[in-house]
Formats: C-alpha cells, sequence, structure tokens
DNA sequence: ATGCAAATGCAAATCGTTTGCAACTGGAAA
DNA sequence: TTTCCAGTTGCAAACGATTTGCATTTGCAT
C-alpha cells in the first residue's frame, strides 16, 4: 500500500479546496512532508527539496511553511537554541522529548498534564491559547 | 527597610568570591536586577542601564548576562516568538504563564506537573536536564 | 603607584528568517 | 488551446537578536 503518494494526493486536495496553487515547489514540499517521519526545519526540508526540484529557493520553503501553518497542515515547533522544526498536523495532539544529545524528537501524550494547564490556568484567571512543553533529557545509561 | 540595595550588595559579595570583577556596567545591571520585579528583555535591560551609566553598550549587556547565567545569578527565558527575557534566579523553581495581550508574565509552581515529567521521561527511558513549561493565554472575560 | 589580564565600546559579522522586486506560471476563462 | 493575470517564484538585500574581533580602557592584586 503507498500511504505516502495518498497522503501527498490528499495534501493537495484540501489545499485547492481552499484555493491554493499547486506549484511545482509546494508538491515538492508536500511530498517531503507526506514521507517524512522526523521534525526538520528548514534548512534541512530546503536540502530534501532540492532532490526533487533543483530551482527551489529556500525562501520559498520558509514561504511555504507559513502558507502550510496558516491552512493548519503543519505544526511549527521552536525548541530551545535551535531553528524553528515542523511536522505534519495530522494526528491528535502530543508534547515532545528532545534528545539533548542527537536532537531526536519523542512525541508523547498525557491527558493528566492537560488537566492541569486548564486547572492552573483557570485558578489564574485565564484562558490558555496554546501551551509548550518540552522536556529535554539524554537518555538514561544502564546501571 | 532596603531591599534593594541588600540585595545588590550580596549580588556583588557572590560574583567576587567567584573572580568576577565588578566594573561600572556591571555594576549597573545588578543594581537594575535587584530592583527589577519584571521579566525584561536585553534591549530593555540597556535602556535601564543608561540611565544609571550613559556609557553603557549593549553588548556588554549581552555579555554580563551569559556571565550571570553562567554564575547562576540569573535566568534565561525564550518565550514564543520573541527576544530572550531574564529574570533573577534567586527564589525556587517555577513555571510561566504569558499574557498574549500584554507580555505580562505570571509565574506558577506545580508539584504535580514536576511529579508527571519525571513519570513521562522515565517511561520513555530518559533523564530530564531541563524542561520548558509555558501556557499562552488571556486574561479571563467576565461574562 | 604600577602592571597586566580582563572587560569595554564600537562596528562588523553571524544566524535564522523575511521581504522587495522583476520575471515566471498555474489554471480559470474564452 | 490559447490567453491572461493574479499569485508565485528566485534572487539578493534587509531584518532582528545576538555574538564577535579588535584596539582601548580599567579593575584590582602587587
Amino acid at each position: 500500500m503507498d500511504n505516502e503518494a495518498r497522503k501527498l494526493r490528499e495534501y493537495e486536495q484540501r489545499l485547492r479546496d481552499e484555493g491554493v496553487r499547486i506549484t511545482r515547489p509546494r508538491r515538492a514540499i508536500l511530498q517531503i512532508l507526506s514521507q517524512a517521519a522526523d521534525h526538520p526545519d528548514a534548512m534541512e526540508l530546503f536540502r530534501r527539496a532540492l532532490a526533487i526540484d533543483p530551482t527551489i529557493s529556500l525562501s520559498t520553503v520558509y514561504r511555504t511553511m507559513k502558507l502550510l501553518e496558516d491552512k493548519g497542515e503543519i505544526q511549527r515547533h521552536a525548541f530551545a537554541g535551535g531553528p524553528a522544526r515542523f511536522e505534519q498536523a495530522a494526528g491528535e495532539h502530543h508534547d515532545h522529548l528532545i534528545d539533548i544529545d542527537t536532537g531526536d524528537v519523542i512525541e508523547f501524550h498525557s491527558e493528566r498534564i492537560e488537566q492541569l494547564q486548564d486547572e492552573i490556568a483557570h485558578r489564574l484567571g485565564y484562558d490558555i491559547v496554546h501551551h509548550r512543553f518540552e522536556l529535554y533529557g539524554c537518555r538514561r545509561k544502564r546501571k
């Protein structure tokens, strides 16, 4: 089964429906996103995109990521001390654990934490618009 | 009681003990920090410092904040979409709620959340080095 | 007082990201 | 299927936050 090709077609369809033009560079980026399992930054996306469309420019990568973010197709994360990194928006909410040594990102979700957030915000008299919850750590050494 | 003057003297003493030279610009910045109740960024610190020492430069502000961070006297926070903001390290650990409309920072602490973090990291096989937990919201409108 | 490593101000460099602009291109309409 | 033009592109220059090189001062131990 070609899951990635399906994803790509769905991306294009949803965007077309919103009146977004599917251009050559955009198709290249959508293709990359539909096969990405990690959290690449703009430069990495640019590198991967060059392999598909050698005429693409870094500014177009940035412009396209902005567009996709606005359309809700991707999420942008600004982890500590590095460039923004992106991931497909599909899937339910999760937070991130960043491996300090490798830069790897592990996703996790805790309903308890979500509840606590709401509780805290409510107690302080605020409505949460969004939050950032990131753990930075290293793989526990076996003892 | 002159709490701020005392804080200033303590800052200087601790730094001297670590072999740090107390220069004019550094004294100005320490003075500002000891009276700051908010979370100013470098430019704001620079502005306030100019009032005390009109010859101070922005690079010295940055260099001093780096120094103070290394010495554990202050903490640096990179809230979403803005310059780094600083606060005195004194006091126990807390997280932040950022008022989206005003930029105000409210501090809070939840032992439950700290526990949950450790639990999650442990389950994923990681040791937490540090974390970032920020709520972004706006004041709840009275209904 | 003296000496010198450490700290400073300035300007230029850096990094990630955005923008102005002239040239190009989807894709709707004819 | 060709025409058309607003939307999109690549490029280079601009950007904001922060860092750095360097020649000049300045703490502060002697």
